[in-house]
DNA sequence: TCTGGGGTCCTAGGACCC
DNA sequence: TCTGGGGTCCTAGGACCC
């Protein structure tokens, strides 16, 4: 028996029974999600799967398939899936005190102590009262290590016999697991790299658990050995919290239709600054840099044109005020406009990121002033108290309208607005 | 008509310094 | 005249994740 076991609980199909839980009637109706714009498919329950409709397939190829086979379709809402995200977390922190909040819809839970007790019980327990208390359904996988916690997940919801849960506590359960587990379907190992191993014959986790180092290496450098270790039941990744600041941020949408007015850019890259900068003071940090980017579409007009610029605009010392970004993001887009282009997409990415506190203080060069900072807490304690965007940029516009974005299928705000309350009755 | 958005880590290679 | 070689910092780009 192994000990101190570390937990992956994984929210299935997580938007997909987001959508679910508040309409009952889809319990046994297949539902997707699509991605912003209703462009791709991202989030499949079973059936779906089951059907052979892809992660991230356009929406647009199967929208025949979908119709045939009455599939509920649903555009991303993620102030929903964002609530109900904090609500299985919230849950989850009743069990262990440790909890590594991975990714919206994954948590590692770690078990130190916990030896003596059945696992299988307890992550039964565990599963029920996710269930119970938001409606979720779950897997969970057990393992002394996060990438073979991943793999006992994997098993857990890929296999029927395991019920949701796979605990791998011995050696021998172990072996058992990897031996016929794809390599491709290991953590951190991704369609270029298995098919580097699969061009050497290496196609089982087992295979690469037993390579020499030095062939491991060679192809994946540290982080391959780390994965290898890891299989080996040696902990290399360790526990990575999620309140820790972000180092780049950033904003980046489609449009929904195309745009090739200059102002409309400015408009789209303003709101994307005021985006980015709001969660850079959230997290209570400056950038001193503004990457800035446009393009056209690559997808249509195949071979004949791609259009992709860009520019970066540097503050010393750095920033976190709005109007200072903007004022320089605009001037990008006068930079980098060029006429006649059908824009698709615009962007930016706020990076080398530090704490606000660490400043640097210049002499000469005046940085953020307090009134400048007053003003954006001021700002940000508005748009938090009145909703999203009821304060802003006049460079952002008035309405969004000139470049939306598509939402047809959303569902209601079930949890998070007033207006959109779910009835009873 | 219609192809997401937001992150991380690592490395190679150039610039520069002594 | 001799034109080496090691260290460090920075950036672009590739790979991965959900």
């Amino acid at each position: 028996m192994l000990n101190s076991l570390i937990a992956l609980i994984d929210c299935n199909s997580f938007y997909a029974s987001c959508e679910r839980v508040f309409r009952p009637e889809l319990r046994n109706r297949p539902v997707m999600v699509l991605s912003n714009n209703d462009g791709c498919v991202i989030a499949r329950t079973q059936e779906v799967k089951d059907l052979g409709i892809a992660m991230g397939v356009p929406f647009f190829k199967v929208r025949a398939l979908a119709k045939k086979h009455n599939i509920a379709v649903f555009s991303s809402n993620y102030a929903l899936y964002g609530d109900m995200s904090r609500r299985v977390m919230k849950t989850l922190e009743q069990f262990t005190p440790e909890i590594e909040v991975y990714s919206i819809d994954e948590a590692f839970l770690y078990f130190d102590g916990f030896e003596h007790w059945n696992l299988s019980e307890h992550a039964k327990k565990i599963r029920n009262t996710i269930l119970q208390h938001t409606g979720i359904p779950t897997s969970i996988g057990f393992a002394p290590t996060k990438v073979l916690a991943k793999v006992a997940n994997k098993l857990a919801k890929k296999n029927s016999i395991y019920e949701g849960i796979c605990v791998l506590d011995t050696e021998e359960k172990i072996k058992e697991a990897l031996l016929s587990f794809p390599i491709g379907d290991l953590w951190g190992i991704g369609r270029q790299l298995e098919k580097k191993w699969h061009a050497l014959g290496i196609t089982t986790a087992w295979q690469l658990r037993n390579l020499p180092e030095r062939t491991v290496r060679k192809i994946m450098t540290v982080q391959g050995h780390r994965m290898v270790l890891e299989l080996k039941g040696i902990p290399c990744f360790a526990y990575k919290d999620m309140m820790d600041p972000k180092k780049q941020i950033i904003s980046t949408r489609s449009f929904g239709h195309p745009i090739t007015k200059i102002n409309d850019l400015k408009e789209s890259i303003a709101n994307h600054v005021s985006r980015a900068a709001e969660k850079l003071r959230a997290q209570g940090s400056v950038c001193q840099s503004l990457y800035v980017f446009i393009r056209n579409n690559p997808f249509k007009d195949k071979g004949k044109t791609f259009y992709y610029a860009f520019d970066i605009a540097h503050f010393d010392p750095g920033t976190q005020v709005t109007n200072k970004l903007i004022d320089q993001a605009v001037k990008i887009i006068d930079r980098i406009y060029k006429l006649g282009v059908v824009y698709k997409k615009s962007g930016v990415c706020l990076s080398e990121i530090s704490p606000q506190s660490q400043t640097q203080q210049h002499l000469f060069v005046s940085g953020d002033t307090n009134k400048n900072i007053r003003v954006m807490r001021t700002l940000d304690l508005i748009n938090q108290r009145q909703g999203k965007g009821s304060l802003k940029f006049a460079t952002c516009g008035t309405f969004n309208n000139n470049w939306p974005m598509q939402s047809k299928h959303r569902s209601p705000c079930y949890t998070t607005r007033w207006s959109e309350l779910l009835k009873v009755g």
